[in-house]
DNA sequence: CTGTTAGCGCTTTCAC
DNA sequence: GTGAAAGCGCTAACAG
């Protein structure tokens, strides 16, 4: 590996200016003649020219960076969004650099900070928030220098934080699926954690649309396997449940089965959030869809809007019937 | 927002050199005497500093970056291996861009492009290969001119590619589970693209296992659907089927259980790869199990050696037996 | 130990 | 149209 070749090397070789040779291979709006332009393009071919993002960057005060801040790659929720932000990053020409912040409450504060250090664009947090006050001020915080420093802030899911947000229409997708779910008189809720603002919206939804609020609850870790052990504790008795996600709802099936209690005939399960996997369950989930992907390019959308005020858009959410219910 | 303070500020604020100032805020080894060390650093935390990046990457002629390229964020095969490679760049203090590479078989050499600018230190490529000769030449130059400009490449899933590369044992997986489905006598194997050689090296494991080649090869994409449409397809009368991919195996359980056939009394099947959700299907998925995050991790840390010599290492393969089969 | 001073590679006025 | 030159913010010799 020899030094790579610059810009000066470019200019040399085709024997015209630094400037000149800077603006013919960068979009600049000065006019270069035909002539220099040409022999400038076969010089930076010959030479096998790559223009130093790097340089460019602090030249021109600015990069084309976000940054994408979620939970967990791994899990679908989070992989759809990413792949909506993905796709929509990509004709604009904008990088995106992804970083998960798992279960440590300030990963994404660390990850900002990065961020900020890198000047990128725009940070996309996707759902992460935490129960401890101190660790949420911290991020506020984060968020606060991030902004100052000229990023723009976008949160997915849960609003609250300043920025940007898009967030789903949790409450009126729960409604939908406990009118539906209406005349059932055993209903089980399990729910994710209840700092989160986005179960209580869907747990609020739900009992609204049910008519009755005197559902049993049962709590438990927002993943599969939460999923799984809450299958196991909600009572024998139960003919309805609607689990918060449809990650924590693959789990529940499976524990529910486990148990010897069949879907739907003995419980009926509802999930949410109409990961592309759920359909393809036995029996097929009733769910709530999120336009996943589209969040995640709203929210990359939202990443490049120019404007001053922090906007929210709000997505809708369709109830999904399939096989896992039935109305009694 | 105001201009962002600069090492400059910092130093003048506090007193001292830039040089010195430098060197405190970042782990140089030269020694600074604690007194101006302290005024830095309050200095600094008084203004808010944050390096900037790329200014660093400038005068050091390194970066921190490295880049994942994958065809589909959304897909649970390369959500896990991304998963891995996340962790494993996080203790590095690696940042890692990303960019789907999808449909388009260009796309990759785009990427590469564009890292190659960012003087990425790396790019980590998973399972991108197609049939046109011409753009999979375009491919090995976009590597060699990345490679030369001094970033390291490393190619997960298929080799072939220059670079050092992450390879799984498919063949002695499927070797396994076609020992394992020994007996069966009307088989069919539902396999992604004959360009593949993970496909092709799946199906001669599974073959040589099973013991007898006259099992009946029907193609289909390498995606859900595709293992769907397989089902429709396949004799009504086979006994087992192995599908390459668990993707491909979740739509055509699904498939196959909307053309009346039941899993596994009337066929038995099995997939590849162990992507999580499979174990929850019903019946729970017969499959060989690729550690997906250790690959990442595996394919993260290649990409950090500094030797010359091009290496591969290869991870195992691990046969699964849940429900879906059963031994005639 | 601390400060001075060249760059790193590119963009962008500002003259010509 | 084209070029000279002054930075962008930081690091790393090199002197003291």
């Amino acid at each position: 590996m020899t030094r790579q070749p610059t810009l000066h090397d470019v200019a040399s070789a085709a024997g015209v200016s630094l400037a000149t040779a800077s603006r013919v291979l960068n979009g600049s709006d000065r006019k270069v003649s035909p002539e220099l332009h040409a022999r400038v393009l076969s010089a930076a071919r010959s030479l096998h020219y790559s223009a130093n993002a790097q340089a460019q960057a602090l030249a021109r005060r600015s990069t084309a960076l976000v940054g994408l801040l979620l939970h967990d790659i791994a899990d679908p929720y989070f992989s759809g969004i990413a792949s909506g932000v993905l796709s929509a990053a990509e004709p604009h020409n904008l990088r995106v650099v992804i970083g998960s912040t798992g279960a440590d409450p300030d990963a994404a504060v660390t990850h900002l900070a990065a961020l900020r250090g890198e000047r990128a664009r725009a940070a996309i947090l996707v759902g992460s928030r935490t129960t401890d006050r101190a660790a949420e001020k911290r991020l506020a915080d984060a968020i606060g220098q991030f902004v100052a420093a000229g990023g723009r802030m976008v949160c997915v899911g849960q609003p609250g934080l300043p920025g940007d947000t898009v967030v789903p229409d949790n409450r009126g997708g729960a409604l939908a699926l406990g009118t539906f779910l209406r005349g059932h008189d055993r209903v089980a809720i399990v729910a994710g954690p209840d700092r989160l603002r986005t179960v209580r919206d869907r747990i609020d939804g739900f009992r609204e649309g049910l008519g009755h609020p005197e559902s049993t609850l049962v709590r438990a870790e927002f993943s599969r396997d939460g999923g799984y052990r809450a299958a196991l504790e909600i009572p024998a008795d139960t003919t309805a449940a609607f689990v918060t996600s449809d990650v924590m709802a693959t789990g529940f099936c499976a524990g529910l089965r486990e148990r010897g209690l069949r879907i739907p005939e003995d419980v009926a399960v509802a999930g949410f959030d109409d990961v592309p996997v759920v359909r393809d369950l036995f029996p097929a989930l009733t769910t709530v869809r999120l336009p996943l992907a589209e969040m995640g390019a709203r929210a990359l959308e939202l990443a490049l809007a120019e404007g001053g005020a922090a906007s929210t858009v709000g997505v809708p959410a369709e109830l999904i019937v399939r096989a896992s219910t039935h109305q009694p």
